[in-house]
DNA sequence: GTCTATACAAAGATAGAC
DNA sequence: GTCTATCTTTGTATAGAC
């Protein structure tokens, strides 16, 4: 069974995606995780930054390796591992559940630079490894950042679209614009 | 000069790109307007709801204006003409001052639908202005709907990139794809 | 480590004089 | 239409018993 403090940052993560940085509450974390009130600051002496910050960090991860593992021996086929990977993760926006990690980059106030920075190395992670990924099947080192950099934006802004719409078209048609990109880059 | 209600919208826009909607009060909307606290409820009879909705229709009212005017005679042109027009826009998110239509879709709770259908217009009016102007130099309409979509989502996408990682760099990368993805329309 | 209780600040919303 | 003052709720943060 995971920890209390697991929990916590568990629910964070799900509290982020529906209603990001200053439209989550400590009360709703608490009762998701079943942790006492007084367990916030036992375990998260920085308070919501702290909390906030170490979520983006399991997401960021989390993600990272499934990137990681994407199959696929051609860049075309890395990409469509990629698109089918993401497909039911934008799925969820359509209810109201999208990116942790955007939602740490938009919620970041300027002068307090901690949660901009864990958004800013989810996102380099993401980068990175899709980037390492698509290398490894033969394209150059810049085809393969720009790539990946341009996989992780239509990610992120289909997010964005899809919740807007209530609807999983705009991705599919962004999936289409990927699939078409990448026999650029041959 | 601009009327009070006017210039709350105004401000509330500014405050959505910077803070979003959970994260803006009725506090900064009145010191960057200079009106006073009561005016709220007496122009916005329904509240922070009612602001927030009108807040995303102005600016959605006056990108979608911005986009009718590009100029171009070719898809390469005009994709060309729309990147040169958002790169300053984008450039804003690096300070903290994000997309509003974006801040809306996503600070839009499940329940409350009115938030999420503006924010959903805003983004159509753009997709819907944007594959007009590209099915005017000659591309089919499927191609131009999915390059319209594409170029929204990209940007989209940039503004949260750009934002966490604090730098138009990937903004500059996606861009350079997105003239990459042109050719794959001809 | 876990829990209850509470202090303190800030938010949205409203009332009513002018 | 504009303004001041205030109500109510909710949020973060803390104290201290067990």
């Amino acid at each position: 069974m995971a920890s209390t403090r697991d929990r916590m940052i568990d629910a964070t993560v799900d509290a982020l995606r529906r209603h990001g940085v200053a439209g989550m509450s400590f009360t709703e974390i608490l009762d998701a995780s079943g942790a006492a009130r007084g367990a916030i600051y036992h375990h998260f002496p920085g308070g919501k930054l702290e909390l906030v910050a170490e979520a983006a960090q399991r997401n960021g991860s989390e993600v990272r390796d499934l990137f990681a593992a994407l199959p696929g021996r051609t860049p075309a086929a890395v990409v469509g591992e990629f698109l089918r990977l993401v497909r039911p993760v934008v799925l969820a926006s359509v209810d109201g559940q999208s990116c942790a990690v955007a939602a740490v980059a938009l919620g970041a106030e300027p002068g307090s630079d901690e949660l901009r920075a864990s958004a800013e190395a989810a996102f380099r992670s993401w980068s990175d490894t899709l980037a390492a990924r698509l290398r490894a099947t033969g394209l150059t080192r810049s085809a393969a950042a720009e790539l990946a950099t341009t996989l992780v934006t239509l990610l992120e802004g289909a997010h964005v679209l899809c919740r807007a719409e209530a609807d999983i078209a705009p991705f599919d048609s962004v999936a289409s614009a990927a699939r078409r990109l990448v026999t650029a880059y041959g």
